[in-house]
DNA sequence: TTTATAATTAGAATAATTCTATTTTTAATT
DNA sequence: AATTAAAAATAGAATTATTCTAATTATAAA
């Protein structure tokens, strides 16, 4: 059960790091294969056993770089809840996010473009954000 | 030259503890007092650095109990940025933060109520939030 | 095909935090 | 005031996510 990338997804990889002089080997390809396949928001441990599907030999230390090189191409994003381990998604995700303190669930919140700009226009003038991120923690009724 | 919280702030500290049937002692009181006089959200390193001025032998694992008691008491706030140690505030401030990604500084970001109440409606139906953080990171001009 | 550079790898190192076992403190009760 | 039981503080070990290091392998340009 191979995985892969659409062709567009694939080239948009392979932009955006020839964009910074990096190339498109196995490993990465791989690592964002799995982010964009299942969108759960795995861990570097989860994308590891994951990715060891396609490349059995794949390191951990691999896994923590490309996830790093991926992050910072602008494909993937990174989600932290207090100290609990770094989770991944793809970056047309939004950047809000709900942590369910009962199960450990993350789940995705749709934010409309309105409630981005309303967020923006909390900055102070001189302060410059390149990125931000909005974080909920609480309980869900939800069955998903 | 010792700190003192105001008999408002060491009433507020003594009824939350009382209410979850925790007792005031002096370090708790103390890691409070520094959390209070100096709001530049604080490493727990720091706090103790700060704290062993007051009790020259509190450890680090204190520090540790005091601030997780604090926060459990609704009386201080964790403040994460991707892994980076955890810092503190007062939950008097908001829950809006600015990392600046060239110092390192985090700045508090007033946010009014409006704001608050928009954001909590991107919850979907079954969604309870208990807590939630806007971090943005980014740079600044501001001087400080 | 060679060569220089970049990427991968395994495993050691780091650092924030948590845990464990012991000692000390607290506050209620004699 | 002395006793006692429970809670808190302490030192240091353990844990764990992540980063670093040094060596090997792969890539792409010449």
């Amino acid at each position: 059960m191979a995985f892969s990338l659409t062709d567009k997804d694939k080239e948009g990889l392979n932009r955006a790091l020839k964009g910074k002089g990096l190339r498109p080997t196995k490993q990465r390809t791989s690592v964002y294969e799995v982010i964009l396949r299942k969108k759960d928001h795995p861990t570097a441990d989860e994308v590891l056993v994951r990715v060891r599907k396609e490349l059995p030999t794949i390191s951990l230390a691999t896994v923590y770089n490309c996830l790093e090189t991926l992050v910072d191409c602008g494909l993937v994003r990174q989600v932290n809840f207090d100290r609990a381990p770094t989770r991944f998604c793809p970056n047309l995700t939004p950047p809000a996010h709900f942590k369910c303190s009962r199960t450990g669930e993350i789940f995705d919140l749709p934010m409309d473009p309105n409630t981005v700009e309303h967020l923006k226009t909390i900055l102070p003038k001189g302060f410059l954000a390149e990125n931000f991120d909005l974080s909920f923690v609480g309980s869900t009724n939800q069955l998903q």
